[in-house]
DNA sequence: CTAGGGATCAGCT
DNA sequence: GCTGATCCCTAGC
């Protein structure tokens, strides 16, 4: 096959060491349930004024646009998803319960709407920095370290943390992800023998329920698939994608229904309660 | 388990 | 215009 994405043609550029290449666009002009596993251990880099953070993804999830009742674009374009129905390669970017911005990847054409959630990543460059964004104002002393471990593992753990982590926000809505100039890019895994696979053409998941493991070849990570987490419809399709048995993907979370309006007490009391 | 907080949108007036 | 239900969640009991 043909080389594709890889590393290979990127030089080394500015002090930093063996940097993989940018995925090109045709990566993503794919349907996002193809694209979504393919992103599996490709790495999202922000540079800020504060500095490079960057995370391996370890956990995505597809969704499918118009035909999909669980993405936003179901109901067809707004002026808050009207990124996802531009190019593919670039981030739509949401705000949601009142604090938390989540990210998606653009997949397919202009015109159509699919895209994929970042749900999880490990931190692979600026660790520190990334710790600052999620500890908040600077707290306590040393003893802090023990959980050490443990708050590493739960930077990007989670898609309001791996935003938090990398300092996304509105300001990144519709970011370029295939452009060096962008500050927000993605790139392709980092030592894996997997690149080329990853590429734009190949043996996407077989649609099947319980995706085989490793995209085609001899992949040595297994990539799992299940339901999406916390949907109400569209739970049925297994289009949440991770790597089997890594620590940074979230705890699966099936849809729970919200609590209904506080009980507003009413001046005559209250009378038969709808559930 | 639950509270929190704000944007969004369907549906109404 | 306004209202209220909802939301691809997280932190903290």
């Amino acid at each position: 096959m043909t080389e594709v994405d890889t590393a290979a043609s990127v030089p080394v550029s500015a002090g930093r060491a063996a940097v993989a290449g940018l995925l090109p666009r045709e990566f993503f002009d794919r349907p996002s349930d193809q694209v979504a596993p393919s992103l599996l251990g490709c790495v999202l880099e922000h540079e800020s004024a504060d500095g490079i953070v960057a995370v391996a993804l370890t956990e995505v999830e597809a969704y499918a646009g118009q035909a999909d009742p669980a993405s936003h674009a179901y109901r067809g374009r707004t002026e808050r998803n009207a990124v996802m129905f531009g190019p593919p390669g670039h981030a739509y970017v949401y705000f949601t319960y009142g604090m938390h911005f989540c990210m998606n990847v653009v997949c397919l054409p202009a015109g159509t709407a699919s895209a994929v959630l970042l749900r999880a990543g490990q931190v692979v460059e600026g660790e520190e920095l990334a710790m600052r964004r999620r500890a908040g104002p600077p707290r306590g002393s040393q003893e802090a370290s023990a959980a050490g471990e443990a708050a590493t593992r739960d930077l990007a753990r989670g898609p309001a943390r791996l935003c938090q982590a990398l300092a996304i926000d509105k300001a990144l809505y519709g970011a370029d992800l295939c452009a060096e100039a962008s500050p927000l890019r993605l790139r392709a895994p980092l030592g894996g023998p997997s690149g080329r696979e990853r590429g734009t053409g190949i043996a996407a998941p077989a649609s099947g329920l319980p995706l085989p493991a490793g995209t085609g070849s001899g992949e040595r990570t297994l990539i799992c698939a299940g339901p999406r987490v916390g949907i109400r419809e569209g739970a049925d399709v297994p289009w949440r994608f991770w790597l089997d048995g890594d620590p940074t993907v979230s705890a699966y979370r099936p849809y729970a229904r919200r609590q209904r309006q506080p009980p507003a007490v009413r001046p005559d009391g209250p009378h038969g309660a709808p559930r």
